[in-house]
DNA sequence: ACCAAATCTAGAATAATTCTAAATATTGCT
DNA sequence: AGCAATATTTAGAATTATTCTAGATTTGGT
């Protein structure tokens, strides 16, 4: 059923990304990154912590946020922000951009190709050197999978 | 000293650009319109109120807040935020890209060729219809300027 | 000058997140 | 196995940016 490239990352995987930081593997870190791979909707804490918790039942929010910073330290997952909203979590880790629907307020994943993130970096003016570059749009999506 | 393009739309277009939308022109919205133009550094509601407090001592920071709001609803003013960090406020009109210096915490603008949002928005999947684009980019800047 | 509507103000309320300090769990010795 | 050192989790308090509320002030049109 792996149709789509998918950077799922399981438990041993998981385990190896941790230790390469100096952290260890626990329950509430394994189980909020299975949460985040498995319904890529790009939820909030808020919502990670109401996944996790039937699971987990004693976890605690401000667990769910400490393993949230982790997976994103360790590269496992992408943070995204949006208007001052609450941040929402990604293990999309190919570089793509966002949409965000303004009618729903769902997030999707929009692939580029990657020359067009170089191209974008190589705009800047002397003197500005960008490691990220990060694109967001914002509209109407009338998907067929709404 | 107009040495380059500028946006500023002093009290005169203001007040005419704040009537188009049915509202008034008031010493808190000139004074605020007028801080954001006169220091172009991004400023937070924080920072606006600060510098608008001398001139008008007796204005309230709720007042900043919904002076800078009506900036923005009447398409004066572009409230740019970056990674739930306080929203920042933005003069400048024409389409362009903000890099944000990790060193400094500075924002700057970028200008960046208007095919290039048309390119991006090209690039979206059939259903999704972006009528915005926001770019950012993070980094190290070693401008003179600095 | 008067009235209705718009705006402003101070302070309370809210939301998301971070901090703190104590309780638990885990690891690496011996 | 026993134990100290360290890492992690937890509940709740604290913080930060912002919005809300309700009353006071200002304004434009008659």
């Amino acid at each position: 059923m792996s149709t789509h490239a998918n950077n799922a990352l399981h438990p041993t995987g998981l385990a190896q990304k941790l230790a390469d930081s100096g952290l260890r593997s626990t329950p509430q870190r394994e189980l909020v990154y299975e949460v985040l791979l498995t319904k890529r909707d790009h939820p909030t804490a808020d919502e990670v912590f109401a996944r996790v918790k039937p699971e987990l039942p004693g976890i605690s929010l401000a667990t769910v946020y400490n393993c949230l910073e982790t997976l994103v330290q360790c590269d496992l997952v992408r943070a995204v922000n949006f208007e001052r909203g609450p941040t929402r979590y990604c293990p999309n880790l190919r570089p793509h951009a966002h949409f965000h629907d303004e009618a729903t307020g769902q997030t999707h994943d929009i692939d580029l190709p990657t020359v067009l993130f170089a191209k974008l970096k190589a705009e800047l003016p002397t003197g500005f050197d960008a490691n990220a570059v990060e694109i967001t749009f914002r509209g109407k999506a009338k998907t067929s999978s709404n």
